[in-house]
DNA sequence: CTCTTGCTGAACCATGTGGTTCACTTTAGG
DNA sequence: CCTAAAGTGAACCACATGGTTCAGCAAGAG
């Protein structure tokens, strides 16, 4: 099973539009943190923050590189929330496909509701 | 095309283990605020501001039934992350799995460069 | 050796998050 | 009508995020 603090790590991670683009960037190759940094404009202390943020993650790796960093993609990560994902929509799927036969069967549970609150 | 907002949202929303517990409790079926909160043993609002977050995300929908608030889930939102994860990790899968070759190539022009990546 | 380049760490700031308590409104029930 | 229950909103708190600037430090270039 998928450790909790990974699964929370890496969508931290992800939930921001700058690191998802820097994935897509060393999706095309490494790249050392000034290159990383240089089309955000952003400083290098910045983009070494979010670099560190994925590579908790696990979604990136890095290696000193003479007085540059490398940094490329370790996307296995991405496995995992993959299959937390598929997992649990299989599930739903089946939950919201049959929404309406939940509603006709819903006088077991005391919760009671008007037939046609679902809309 | 996914936005960039609704992304962050999401992945955010994904990013904390009580509210990936609030959806797998919704995959059973819809249930009040205080329902979700008992088990957590946490307030009646801090479970209104998690509800609030998913509502945001468009992970959960929510209705307002006599003096309670109806919440069930409302995962389509999740198709979009899939197919973002999707899209790029075979992207990526392709770069990785010839890691050995990019690294014997990599004086060579840039080969592929992906037209529509988030931009 | 010296100077520049690339990165790093510390400190700082504004904002958001995850939680609380308290006061209040609305609804259900006797 | 009166009271209790469920939820809501405001205010607060500790801490993380996303960014900055500034001062170093290691590695290349001359």
């Amino acid at each position: 099973m998928v450790q909790q603090e990974v699964l929370d790590r890496t969508f931290a991670a992800l939930a921001d539009g700058t690191r998802r683009q820097i994935l897509i960037r060393l999706g095309q190759g490494p790249a050392t943190i000034g290159e990383l940094a240089e089309p955000f404009g952003m400083s290098l202390t910045g983009m070494k923050k979010h670099v560190h943020i994925l590579e908790n993650a696990g979604l990136v790796t890095t290696e000193k590189v003479g007085r540059s960093r490398q940094c490329r993609l370790g996307a296995e990560r991405l496995e995992d929330v993959m299959s937390w994902i598929t997992f649990y929509q299989r599930l739903w799927a089946r939950r919201l496909d049959g929404l309406d036969a939940y509603f006709t069967l819903k006088n077991a549970p005391d919760t009671d509701t008007d037939k046609d609150a679902e809309r």
